[in-house]
This record gives C-alpha cells, structure tokens and sequence, in this order.
DNA sequence: GAGTGGTCTAGACCACGTA
DNA sequence: ACGTGGTCTAGACCACTCG
C-alpha cells in the first residue's frame, strides 16, 4: 500500500504485540488475539498475522495453546550457577555427621528468602548439580533421574577418551519448574570406573563428585563449555518447547590430578528462562 | 499425500538439506539448490520450499545471497573467555617494561598455532578484552572503538547504581573474523570516575581494567552473567546476522574492595559463532 | 460441531544486485 | 533484463480439543 516505510507487515504486527507483552499491557497468563482476529483486524492475510505470530513464539514471548489460543508466557528466569557444584578435592572423606540439607541448601545457592518460598520436591539433593537456584519464591522445582548404561555421543567420548565402542554410566536428570521441563542434563561417567558402584543406582541423593572421589577419581579442574544454538526438534520435544528455540548447550569435563577425564556433563538449558552466572576474582 | 508419515513438508526437506550440510556433502561456500529449484525437485509450493530454507537460515547453517543463491555458511567457532581478562589487583602498579605482545597474547589465550596462523590487525591490544581467542589459524581478526558520553540501558544503569539522568563513558567495541561482525561489546564506566582519563580516549590500546587501578577503582571481584535469546532487530543489523538468531548476551560487571561497581561491560555474541568457556578448580 | 493452530498451495508483486 | 530472495494473498484441508 504506502511501500514497506519501516519494515515488512510481519514484523510491524509482531512489534505491536510485542510491545504490549514487555510493557505489561498484557499479562502472562492471557491470551493475545488468535490468527483469525490478527487477519481482521489488520487487514492482513492469515499467513501474515501467522508469521507474526510465529515470530513471538520463537522469542519465547507466548505459547500456543488450541484450540483456545496464543497466551503471553512466564519468562522469569532460573540462576545457573556451576561453580556453586562442590567439587570434592582429594583429601580423605569427611565424615562430618551430616552433609545434610543446610549445606545442600547452601552449596545450591538458594538465597534465604528462596529457601523459605520455594517448594522443593523429590528432595533438594535432587538439584544439587548442575546448581539450579530458585531466583523468584513460590514456584515448584521437581527432579526426575533415569540412570542407565549407552553409548555416548560422539562430543562426549571425544571428552572422555573412549573407544568407540566404549560404553558408559549414564544418569539422565530432568528438572521441571511448575510442571514445566527447565532443564536437562545428562553425566557419562566412563564404565571402567562407575561400573558396580552406587553410581549405577537410580537415586537422585548420590553426590556424584564426592563418590568420584572416594573411588580415588577426585576432581581438581573443571572446564565448562557453552554453546548456543537452536534446540534440535528432539530437544525441542523433551523440553516441552513451544518451537524451536535458543538454548544453551553446556559441557562440563572433570579431570583428576593425573588430567584423566571423569566425567562430562552435558546440559541443555532454554535460554528464556535462564540467567548463566559465574563469579571470578582478579 | 501420504498423510504426514514423520514431520511435515517443510522439515522433512530442511533435514535432507541440513544432512548434507552438516555431513559435509555439501560445503562451506557452496550453493544450496535455490527456492524454485527445490519447489520443482520437491513437489511442493514455493513457500514450503522458503520454510525449509528459513529453519537453516536461523540454525545459521545457510546466508541468503542474492540474486546468486543460498550458500553454506562457514561456521567454525571462536574461544570466547572472560577469565583471561586481567583484572589488577590492587597492588603498586608494575613498572615492568613491556606488558607488550608476548603477555598480551598469553592473556588472550592464543595457542601457539593460532598465534602464528591469525592475522591481526588493528594491534593484539584490541582485543584483549573480552578476551577472544581464535581457535583456527589464517582468519583475519579486527577491532574497532567507538568512545562517547551516553545515557546507559536501564540493566547498565542498576548494575552501576547511577541515577537515571548520570552519564557513563561508553567504550563500543566491534570485532570482525574475516570482515565478519563476530562481537559487539560497550564497556560503560561511571562519567565520576572516568571523566576526563585516558578511559575518554579513542584508543584501543587503553587497559581499561589497568587505568582503572591506578585511579584507585582497582575491581576485586567481576560478575559475568550469561542470557541466551534471539537477536533483536537492531543487533541483527549491528552483527550482520542473516536472520533473527540466537545469541549469548554477556554482562560482566566489576566491583571494587568497596563492592562498589565501576565497569559493566555488555556484550552481545552471535551464537553459532562461539564458544564460551570457564575453567575452575575444586 | 465449532474453533483453534499447523500446514500447504498457486499465484502475485516487489527490491535488489549482477550481467 | 533477468533471476534471486522476500513478502503477501486467498483459499483449502488437517488434527486436535473442547463443550
């Protein structure tokens, strides 16, 4: 009509809906005009006010829901904090009574406020690692684990020096916020050394690190990796995702003082709800 | 026709074109078949040709050069590590001689091939913070410094606890590999303390962290904090990015003895661009 | 059954850079 | 002039879920 004065129609309508979404116009929880409405009310085709639609739904801004409609997301975002993972160093085991709940807490850096609002299920060990901390109260953080043995992929085998053919202790976590997957991560930990140990038990309370450790495979450096990229359709899938989205790709390699790698951790994080943090001092 | 035996239309051919890319049948530089040509071999409208085209064009697997063509991209990846930053603490200022190039590279993380391989213009000083590291020799790696007074982002404003009206000098920085934007970052410094310092100057030999102790702000402590999102509009312009794709943003900001913060540096990193590391010990 | 998003089609016009 | 990607239209059918 008028040519394209600042941009295409697609990007004009999605900027509009956009801003009422950032501005607080509307809420999360409630539904934005559906693809029908969108066409009428801004003279467009429906493929139009679809891609504008689609756009949003890539940002992570609304998700679709039919056949009621599109709604506006929660998006506060979870601390990712690795370096609060206690990386046991090779001294003899402490036999203090309890390495219970206060320090679990602690090492999770669940504030203080967090700690008191947050409910945790499945047992607060069960975020122990990769350090998920609560950064908004009153929310529900569960964990799932499925522990088995398989063959890794090829980034991980690489990282741990495998053989092909090489298997691997695989011990799959899942963390869901209200409900919703927030992340996975999976540990490979090299057959050879987790075979028959309690690191084949499907129990969300073993502290990997620390048994690494009593099996003389002590952690002394980690190397922490992230990658950013759109999650893969299975990705997608896993983490309930309403399209494909960024998310970050972390790969954490633990060697022992001898520099043998232990243990890779490979998470996968959506982006929108997570803020990666790392402390450093000069 | 045959109902939608595994995905629709659109995938199905997107994964055909993604294989061959990433298996490396078709490589970095060449041509994909085009929009129509796919339409005919495909037996599929336009558009579903297009939508095919767009998931790799925003996995940044493929650019959209025309009137020529999509072409694979090449994507091998840059080191991106904070930590090399040298943070000074603060002590007497070292009069040694030369920080020059033999540390500076080191502080950079260039490995020994790179180092001999990379190509870098514009003085190893400009990039020696935030710290990329090449990790493939024989790419070409510029800088380019923009220094002003502006009023910074509200997120820059609260990290730095300045009033809304309070200025910030504001160092913007854009890398380029290859001719390529692969970074933009704003270092914004309180307009107090860097007022009428070399911190105002246009050069990109300035240490900012260096300058910064000696006028007694030495940081003791940084924060880096990592948010995984789609580029806006305006970034995608800035970094050249084909489409809207994912990114990290990286917020470091670094404190005082005080806990005062005196530097927030906000960089905006293509994804399929890098990788981002940290190192720790246990 | 009604309404939603998801997908696809066939055709059209435009902007733009190369030749 | 030509061919490219970029965009838009108008219409269609589907799967799914709800009442």
């Amino acid at each position: 009509m008028i040519g394209t004065p600042a941009s295409s129609m697609k990007d004009r309508i999605a900027h509009k809906l956009r801003a009422a979404i950032v501005e607080g116009t509307t809420k999360p929880g409630q539904r934005v005009l559906d693809e029908r409405e969108l066409m009428e009310r801004q003279n467009v085709a429906r493929g139009t006010a679809q891609a504008a639609l689609a756009v949003l739904l890539r940002e992570g801004l609304i998700v679709a829901r039919p056949p009621e409609g599109y709604f506006v997301r929660d998006r506060r975002p979870l601390d990712y904090r690795p370096q609060l993972e206690s990386i046991p160093v090779p001294r003899p085991v402490p036999t203090g009574v309890a390495a219970g709940p206060a320090d679990a807490a602690a090492a999770v850096g669940l504030t203080d406020a967090t700690a008191a609002g947050a409910a945790v299920s499945t047992g607060a060990e069960a975020i122990l690692e990769p350090f998920l901390a609560d950064s908004s109260a009153g929310r529900v953080l569960e964990a799932k684990l499925d522990v088995g043995i398989d063959r890794p992929p090829a980034e991980v085998l690489e990282r741990l020096d495998l053989r092909l053919d090489e298997p691997a202790v695989v011990r799959r976590r899942m963390c869901l916020l209200d409900g919703e997957p927030v992340l996975v991560s999976d540990t490979y930990l090299p057959y050879s050394i987790a075979q028959g140990t309690v690191l084949e038990l499907d129990d969300l309370g073993v502290d990997v690190n620390e048994v690494l450790a009593e099996l003389g495979h002590a952690q002394l450096r980690v190397s922490d990796e992230f990658r950013v990229r759109l999650s893969t359709p299975e990705e997608a899938q896993r983490l309930a995702l309403p399209a494909a989205m960024p998310v970050a790709c972390h790969i954490a390699t633990g060697y022992t003082a001898a520099e043998r790698a232990v243990r890779v951790v490979v998470g996968v994080l959506p982006g929108d709800r997570h803020v990666i943090r790392f402390e450093r001092r000069g």
